[in-house]
DNA sequence: GTAGCGACGATACGGGTGTATCGCTACAGT
DNA sequence: ACTGTAGCGATACACCCGTATCGTCGCTAC
């Protein structure tokens, strides 16, 4: 039974994911995951083994989770641009969980060398996307090249994690994030370089 | 004694900010902060009381240190504004360290009420300066009124907060970074609206 | 059939954790 | 002189943690 056992797995990684998004990363226990997924505690163990390994592929679960959301999305490349921006703007109750586990992940990183490379290879990936989408958005306008899509993508994507930070402490509301995003999107792809 | 007193909480905070900032906030232990500190177990319980009140006091001692950093500044608009963007960007380890130890309690921000409404006050302190060094820095160019300076303010803050991240994570080089941040900021202050 | 194996459940153990508590000094107020 | 009281150091306790280990099912290959 191969597929039970990835059923197990899947199980208890939203689990961890539930205990990381209101506990943070120092509430993710053998016992605690057992109790909140449902399983034996030997069951966690048997699947993961240890304790960084379950935090870890947890982790990896997470972006590949939003990568193969992505990948669902329409083909329009603004709609993509807008989702690639807002989608971590915690405007509803499961996005504000994915995006707390996201920052919980992110301080994870400054003392776990492995997931530290996974998200930045996330970012960078996700720079990358923005800036083939941005290509494809701006029509070839050809307004003299003086806009590195580069520089406007890095700006975009950092503009939009700035701005999830302060919605996710709450003294921004996810209607201000969004509308910004939306504005710095739309003045991206229609002028050249201001 | 009261010097002494003071002395030794101050002591004991570095020492937590230094567990933090290379293992996250679950390595903070009243004995290993003792260690580290170099004094004894029932001093750090003593003057903190219980482990969440040590982690909290820290990390309101980081931002009142910050704010005094701030406020020991020379006056010129430009490079108090500079600061405010980059001061977060770690290019040096010192910073490397402070912005560890910020982003290791904006994870705990998620499940501690008191950190988040301090970060959140924090943030919004940050943007309310922020606007008003922009006005004092646009020489009142009075160009038609167009550019909001709050939301430019937010902007600029998001953007410094984004591009911190990813330094952080180690994608983006610390001169990229701050790079980007210069030509917004000299962008946002010279030209009315874009 | 039986040997092997993967997917568990149960449990035990050693160590680390938060915190309460006791005891001791040194000084301040009365 | 007496009494607090602040500032510790030392220790004890109950609990929780990660993990190793053992045992048990059910399936599958030979």
């Amino acid at each position: 039974m191969v597929r039970d056992s990835e059923a197990s797995r899947v199980t208890i990684v939203v689990a961890v994911w539930h205990l990381i998004a209101h506990g943070g990363i120092e509430a993710v226990t053998f016992r605690r995951v057992a109790e909140q997924a449902g399983v034996s505690v030997g069951r966690v163990q048997h699947h993961f083994g240890s304790r960084d390994q379950l935090v870890r592929e947890a982790c990896v679960a997470m972006v590949e989770g939003a990568a193969a959301r992505y990948r669902e999305l329409p083909g329009d490349p603004y709609e993509r641009l807008e989702h690639i921006l807002t989608h971590a703007v915690p405007d509803s109750p499961e996005v504000r969980f994915g995006t707390s586990v996201w920052y919980a992940y992110l301080a994870k990183a400054v003392d776990d060398e492995l997931i530290c490379e996974l998200l930045a290879r996330t970012k960078r990936g996700a720079e990358d996307e923005c800036v083939a989408l941005l290509e494809a958005a701006r029509w070839h306008q050809a307004v003299g090249g003086g806009a590195d899509p580069r520089l406007l993508a890095r700006r975009l994507l950092a503009l939009a994690d700035g701005l999830a930070l302060r919605v996710l402490v709450g003294d921004l509301s996810g209607a201000e994030a969004r509308q910004l995003l939306a504005a710095e999107l739309s003045a991206a792809v229609t002028s050249p370089v201001a």
